[in-house]
DNA sequence: CCAGACGTTGTT
DNA sequence: GTCTGG
DNA sequence: CCAGACGTTGTT
DNA sequence: GTCTGG
């Protein structure tokens, strides 16, 4: 599961270089990052966040709705009563909710500084049922949290545009929490592959797999 | 068949 | 639009 | 996680 | 006791 990120707000900056972005909504960014330390985002929120495409133009930034809202869906947003922050790695050609957009090649990338896990209360030992850890990388200030979107059309004409986070298995890091599921990070080197149109969806699933344990760093958070 | 859901975790 | 649960 | 089920077919 | 549905 990830239900929780953030991204420093001085690095947010540096992600014009991070990503070569060729468009980006200035205005937007000086509006909805003036003054925060932290962008922190929860799945359950419905909030905006930043997300990294391509465009017909070029690279561009764009801040979608979080949880993802599927092509098909035309009624008022506050009837939707099912869950699509993160869609699993091994759902995304089963499921009604994520099917078109990956097989449309609706690829993007959510930029990150780190995310929040709670221990698995089954798993965990009583001492560490209340902490919360925060994971960063120890190879990448900010990094790439795999996703796709979709856009519909709500009552009123009005399109909405919407992505998720994709999760697999927990590495052993992540375990170690204990925890059993994560998002994906792409490595650098995978990042243009997964956000160009031309990838088929058959080579973009390679790309979903587990972050190196050795690189992520794990740290209680209170 | 066909009405109803459409999702993931397990402390968002 | 497509899947699934009864 | 935890409460509740614990079964089958799908036009008989 | 173990699976599953919410």
């Amino acid at each position: 599961m990830c239900g929780h990120f953030a991204i420093n707000y001085m690095k947010f900056k540096s992600l014009i270089d991070r990503y070569g972005l060729e468009i980006m909504p200035i205005e937007e960014i000086e509006n909805i990052f003036n003054d925060a330390h932290y962008y922190p985002s929860h799945g359950d929120s419905h909030t905006l966040v930043p997300v990294v495409l391509e465009t017909p133009q070029g690279r561009a930034l764009d801040y979608f709705r979080w949880d993802i809202v599927p092509a098909w869906w035309n009624k008022p947003l506050k009837e939707k009563k099912f869950s699509s922050f993160n869609a699993r790695s091994e759902s995304l050609l089963e499921k009604a909710s994520f099917k078109s957009a990956w097989q449309k090649r609706k690829r993007c990338i959510i930029p990150a500084t780190c995310f929040f896990e709670w221990p698995d209360k089954k798993l965990a030992s009583k001492d560490a049922e209340r902490v919360e850890y925060r994971i960063s990388l120890a190879d990448q200030h900010i990094f790439s949290i795999a996703a796709i979107w979709d856009q519909c059309m709500l009552p009123g004409n009005e399109i909405l545009k919407s992505c998720t986070i994709i999760t697999v298995d927990a590495n052993e890091k992540m375990l170690q929490i204990p925890h059993t599921r994560m998002p994906v990070i792409l490595a650098p080197d995978a990042e243009s592959a997964w956000l160009s149109p031309s990838t088929p969806a058959e080579a973009a699933a390679e790309l979903l797999r587990q972050y190196p344990a050795e690189q992520m760093i794990s740290a209680a958070h209170y």
